[in-house]
DNA sequence: TTCCAGGCAATAC
DNA sequence: GTATTGCATGGA
């Protein structure tokens, strides 16, 4: 038996098809996030490739509702782009993505990135991206993942927390360590890895808000 | 008011 | 090599 592949069971039995990762799209006439569930035909294009892995370094330690002040900022002005971040003014991007945090480093991340980018011919490989400043392993898998449906397993916090939790891994667990775990224990399939990455995050944000027993009774289940 | 969110780089030891 | 610290807004 195996435990990984159980516990994804049991979350998309939960919590269903989470349709990661986002885009900015009109919804009745306002810009908004925008999820497609049971849908992996997205990213349809360059321009949606950018987007995600523009919204994988904004949301870096911050709340995705934040990175969506930004993006959409970006988005009214045709900016959420390569060619917008590379043309805007460094101070003016500050500006934009203000909501987000961290303005003053991702302002500089997001014109690294968007340089980069333009010159990209190719899939990107895992070290090329985290040669860049501003872009870690979870920034990484994430535009892997999402951006490229390459099977680059995400390892975040929440992942962390839930496995340990379950005392399947131990507290000072790399972020290489965990990834290889779930790597190891799972076909190597980037619809899975979406939608597992996803429901781990919806998990454990429904999770931590409910009562301990919530918690013991999910333990109990998922340890079958 | 305090705490923390879909991390990362720089610095300290 | 591992531990600590700065970065910043907005919502609970």
């Amino acid at each position: 038996m195996n435990k990984i592949l159980q516990i994804y069971k049991l979350l998309y039995n939960e919590y269903g098809p989470q349709g990661w990762w986002p885009l900015i799209a009109y919804k009745n006439g306002k810009l908004t996030t925008k999820y497609h569930p049971s849908d992996f035909s997205y990213p349809k294009d360059t321009d949606q490739r950018f987007e995600i892995s523009i919204g994988a370094i904004l949301t870096q330690n911050t709340a995705w509702k934040n990175v969506e002040k930004a993006l959409i900022n970006l988005k009214k002005q045709e900016l959420l782009n390569c060619k917008g971040i590379i043309e805007i003014k460094e101070e003016e991007l500050k500006n934009q993505i203000r909501p987000s945090g961290y303005y003053n480093q991702k302002a500089e991340r997001l014109k690294i990135f968007a340089r980069w980018f333009s010159s990209l011919n190719h899939k990107p490989k895992r070290e090329e991206l985290l040669a860049l400043k501003g872009i870690g392993p979870e920034t990484a898998d994430s535009i892997l993942l999402y951006a490229y449906k390459i099977p680059s397993f995400v390892v975040d916090a929440y992942t962390k927390r839930i496995l340990y939790g379950l005392k399947i891994i131990d507290k000072d667990s790399t972020y290489d360590e965990v990834k290889h775990l779930f790597e190891q224990n799972l076909p190597q399939d980037f619809r899975l890895y979406q939608e597992y990455h996803a429901l781990l995050v919806e998990h454990a944000k429904r999770f931590y808000l409910k009562k301990k027993q919530d918690k013991e009774d999910f333990i109990k289940v998922s340890q079958k």
